[in-house]
DNA sequence: TTGAAAGCGCTACCAC
DNA sequence: GTGGTAGCGCTTTCAA
């Protein structure tokens, strides 16, 4: 690989007056400039990242650091920061910590030795929230994505709490009154909007809350399966389900099926969070689609701007989720709009006096 | 963060001999080494990752260049390269081409200028044949995952011939004689090595290639679904379909719900790569599943090989998919061994002289 | 408008 | 067994 030097010795000027053009620093002379482009193109030379890195102390280089690599969540999440990374010319180091919060802190700690210009961190379940004041502390530019932490920490997250309302207010609309929730696991900021979005919808049309309609589907496939089993199984077993993420739906299916229910007319079901074979199922999947792939994007450009300006008010971005209205519901189907989930993407930047749940 | 100089302050010593103690390239003296661990565990010293890779030409970091973030497919074999890094102490470095071959070579180009050790690449599918001519001309290591490049290079693919026979020939013993296969795009080396293995099943059991029974899916859903749709409409339209990859599987499956036809009964359907959702369909989908995560894992480790030798013989590791037996084949329920798609991950490591296809 | 040179933090050569 | 120091390739201050 070239270096600047001989790019300087091809173009006859010092290593400085190559660095000016090449970086665009300092203003050059025309002719000058020109004979150190013309020099670059001659050698290829691309500027070396790590010696600008150490020299510098800005690697363009963000960490993304999430405790899923499989589930399509995070996936989309990934590509949306991806995709603003390469627009903005930053590179992308990659983690999983699978939701293991030691491997979460052990991650960070090795990330940081890598001079990363910030972090976007979906946290795990189970992360302490000293975590997140170590890394306030630590003065290195962080967002965390989906779920939430602290106020006065810049992040982007779901209206999980009116999506569920929507789900809830579509299923009391079309006349279901027990409308049951497989509910994540309590303590994370996702899981509890979630379920007070869904009291809300019921409180607001006069329903009294019932604990018996939360499943605790413990967040994940197969806790999901057995529990909804279970609750599908009781005599006074709800005529509707709202299942709270994506993981859970595929359980909640699983036990539909077992159990030889038919969708809708024995149990309708709606799901948090869309997923790309909603279509395939014998009654499509009605579905709250997430921004995923614009939250990634959102999350990239509030780090960016924590960048550039360290000390800017923190900013809360909360994106709206959007109702895919397909079958499961039970809605007849001449009254669903077809076309597939192509997730539009609303956008809410709101400032640091956040609305809503403060985690 | 401290910096080295800080240690060798703290313990007395010089900085070259905090140097050695903590990469332990040399042997130190019981005290010494004693005394600059403690100042180590005082200061919380990691050493400088970007300064390292300056001064020792490897930075322990590897890229990953990958044509869909999205798909279930590259997640996993994601997944895969992030374990092994993780358990290799590399980092990695991620990138997205979305299919296009431009953004791949300019990727490739910036990586390079990152420095890191080596890349790990899915080609695009329509990769021109001297992009890999010029990464071996270049010397940076690098290993192809998946889809295939020419002999002589690292690579993991899976023995997808092998697999697609596996398919005709379940199809075949339980009774089915009219097997449509729905094929990608031509040119690519998993594309081709499945429907030669489809070819391979029927003659071997002495049925004749029937040129009219090869859907043109496009490796694409939308695709596959118009193709699906068009096939099955005609009167001598095939009653097994083998699909070759997960998004056909998609586009396949939405077809046959629009056509009204029933799994297996009207048709019978075999996926090759398995899916997470595929015990919620009315009728479980049998697959063959592809090793994805042990594709990453072999990937990593292949390239950390040729990092560490970069004369050593070019080595191709074939994985071998696994056959999940559902029930969209056709078989009763009974015949159908229950249990989730935990894709055991056989692993063949196959010389430079390989035996099959070569791309 | 241009150039010389210090120095980012580390590794590894050379000297003792 | 230990230490001094050059230098990786670059940016940027200071001087001309």
């Amino acid at each position: 690989m070239a270096r600047l030097v001989d790019v300087a010795r091809k173009a006859g000027v010092s290593i400085s007056t190559a660095s000016y053009v090449v970086t665009g620093s300092r203003s050059v002379g025309e002719e000058t400039r020109r004979r150190v482009l013309e020099a670059v193109a001659e050698t290829g030379y691309t500027p070396d990242a790590v010696a600008r890195a150490l020299r510098s102390a800005r690697s363009q280089t963000v960490a993304l650091v999430l405790p899923d690599l499989r589930n399509p969540f995070f996936t989309a999440v990934i590509d949306g920061v991806e995709a603003e990374a390469r627009a903005s010319g930053q590179s992308l180091l990659m983690v999983n910590t699978g939701e293991d919060p030691e491997r979460e802190v052990a991650s960070l700690r090795e990330l940081r030795a890598q001079r990363v210009d910030g972090f976007i961190i979906g946290l795990t379940r189970q992360t302490p929230p000293d975590l997140v004041r170590n890394l306030q502390n630590s003065k290195k530019p962080f967002v965390l994505v989906d779920r939430a932490g602290p106020t006065g920490v810049d992040q982007v997250t779901v209206l999980n709490d009116v999506a569920a309302k929507v789900m809830v207010d579509h299923l009391l609309h079309i006349g279901h009154r027990r409308i049951g929730i497989v509910a994540g696991v309590r303590g994370i900021s996702t899981a509890e909007d979630r379920l007070s979005g869904y009291r809300a919808g019921l409180e607001a049309a006069g329903i009294a809350f019932d604990e018996s309609l939360v499943i605790a589907g413990g967040s994940r496939r197969e806790l999901a399966r057995l529990a909804v089993v279970e609750a599908l199984s009781k005599p006074d077993r709800p005529h509707a389900l709202i299942v709270t993420n994506n993981e859970m739906t595929l359980g909640a299916l699983e036990a539909i099926l077992t159990l030889g229910l038919s969708i809708p007319s024995d149990i309708a079901i709606v799901s948090l969070d869309d997923v790309p074979w909603a279509g395939v199922l014998g009654s499509p999947l009605t579905a709250v689609a997430q921004p995923s792939f614009a939250m990634g994007r959102e999350a990239m450009r509030l780090l960016l701007r924590r960048v550039e300006s360290p000390d800017a008010p923190p900013r809360w971005v909360r994106l709206r989720a959007e109702f895919v209205h397909r079958q499961s519901c039970g809605c007849s189907p001449e009254s669903v709009s077809t076309g597939t989930a192509e997730a539009g993407q609303p956008v809410e930047g709101i400032g640091a006096t956040a609305f809503g749940r403060e985690s």
